[in-house]
DNA sequence: TTGAAAGCGCTACCAA
DNA sequence: TTGGTAGCGCTTTCAA
């Protein structure tokens, strides 16, 4: 202390209208001068509240989640906290451990892709702080939700195939314990009905929705006595996994097999003779849902009587159509 | 308070030997009953050092990035840190924030891709702290390196080119500011000077590392009087823009133009006849990098008498020959 | 084996 | 406009 006390060095600091322009200049440069950096975890323990941010998602080499990654990595920057980024490779013991250091961290606030099937634990812990959930729909209880329409994403995919003349139609999609999964199933289903025509049962194939599952089950349809003459991915990781087993198998796409994609990744476009695809506003997702979770963190707590309604924003997938579909 | 003292709640809570069983179990009921979360700000105030290690880098959805972001990932979690994710977008400004940020959260440490021209204080910050700079290399001072071999990478390339029969090779590489476009551009100027080979300085191009960059320089080349028989792009977000252009001009590959990425992306593989590229071990070098700082973490700071060399890890890319390049 | 108390660096309250 | 001081939740030393 070189010259004056605690209380006027933190109020020249902070910048406080009480402190003379001298003073703050005096104590502004010695700072500099010394290198002085203020200590975020008094600060936030003094407070009461941190500047840290949670985004929990399963894998941000997914198109998918790299995307949610930059959007709310930008709402973060701008509104002054940190994001803390845990991938948990949808294992729920990750994710639990992931959660809980966010909690002893006293986070402001959480945005996750929760696993299929997480530990009661981690729940609990969710809904213990300001969060939000990110397309997957597991958390219940009133955690806001941020997600895409899978069910008519998924139908409409399924209706341009049917509207093709497709009838042989193959389903790669995540297992039934996503929210995600089920919807996506249900609304592959739905364009069937829709068209007053039976769903080809033999043809679904659901699991964990990475790519390593997605090629195995394309090569197994392909290998099928009676093979579909097109196929619907039902997930971005999905996507290319039934990609690969297209180029490993040399399936020439649109004439011997019709593809549809899910998301919308760069080199979509460019693949093959360009995939058609449903394309998602991933990044104004993230960024809507970053900016929600930020009014949710700068609003005093409600009432506990007042209680609104679980927040639930539903984006809409949008069909591009490129060369890897054709009329049967 | 139910029963004892604040001391030896903490002591049974960290599994004390001096503790004896039953209050330990006592301890550890109520705790889990009431709901009980450490506070790891005040934790971390008291022993001094905290649990968060920063990951700084220009753009997640960069395949590179991401992949090094996914190992760092895994790194923290084994070792019992969170990851924070800043991402720059190459911006100094931005860069300067989120550095300064993990400084005063007091980070055990961070792994940063520093911009091109970085700020001066950042430079200092990142000094501050047990830092590693990862792919690019800026900071000087003592700071570890983490890196692939650049020049190598691209002379190798280019050879590949030339051994092929091209003379009209085009490059599409990151701006002289950083050490990797320094030191790619100087591989491809190295495969020429060794076949005795005048470099096309007509064909070089060099910009921010990035796909629209290099989406207008491949359109630039291509439109010349005097059009390339082949091109290396030099960075992962530039090929990305190289093979956009390729595909919104309809440049027929390798028939036209061959063409060597850089970089191992998933897609690569099934894009159009096959991307002939550098393989770069990111994830292993990431974790690499993540597993050094660790260490230098977890050991006590050196002595300042003894001052060890600067460490540099550089890792060595392999072409990788798929269909995207033929002889000419 | 347990308890009391100091102190990490900051902010906010009360006093001057 | 400035100074003194309490206290956030934890760990750790010293004492019992």
């Amino acid at each position: 202390m070189l010259g004056v006390s605690v209380s006027t060095v933190g109020r020249a600091l902070a910048d406080r209208p009480e402190i003379s322009d001298a003073m703050k200049a005096r104590v502004r440069s010695l700072a500099e001068q010394h290198g002085y950096v203020a200590h975020s975890a008094a600060r936030s323990m003094r407070t009461g509240h941190s500047t840290l941010i949670g985004l929990i998602v399963p894998d941000v080499r997914n198109d998918f989640y790299g995307a949610a990654a930059m959007a709310l990595a930008k709402c973060c920057e701008d509104a002054g906290y940190q994001m803390v980024l845990a991938a948990t490779r949808d294992d729920p013991d990750s994710e639990l451990k992931q959660v809980r250091s966010l909690v002893e961290a006293r986070a402001a606030g959480m945005v996750i892709a929760l696993s299929p099937s997480p530990r009661r634990e981690t729940l609990a812990l969710v809904r213990r702080l300001r969060s939000t959930e990110l397309i997957r729909d597991v958390a219940g209880g009133d955690t806001p939700w941020f997600g895409i329409d899978d069910h008519r994403g998924i139908e409409t995919a399924t209706l341009h195939l049917l509207d093709g003349g497709h009838r042989r139609i193959g389903y790669v999609g995540g297992q039934e314990a996503l929210s995600t999964g089920r919807d996506r199933h249900a609304g592959f289903a739905a364009a069937f009905a829709r068209r007053g025509l039976d769903l080809p049962a033999d043809l679904v194939r659901t699991g964990p929705p990475d790519a390593r599952f997605a090629e195995k089950a394309m090569a197994e349809l392909w290998s099928s006595a009676h093979r579909p003459t097109a196929v619907v991915a039902a997930g971005a990781g999905l996507t290319v996994g039934v990609l690969e087993a297209i180029g490993r198998l040399g399936i020439d796409v649109p004439a011997e097999l019709s593809a549809v994609g899910f998301g919308d990744a760069p080199w979509f476009r460019w693949w093959g003779p360009g995939l058609t695809t449903m394309a998602l506003p991933v990044y104004e997702l993230a960024y809507a849902c970053g900016g929600h979770l930020l009014r949710q963190i700068e609003r005093p707590a409600p009432a506990a009587d007042e209680k609104p309604p679980r927040y639930r924003a539903m984006h809409s997938p949008t069909l591009i159509v490129r060369g890897s579909t054709a009329n049967v």
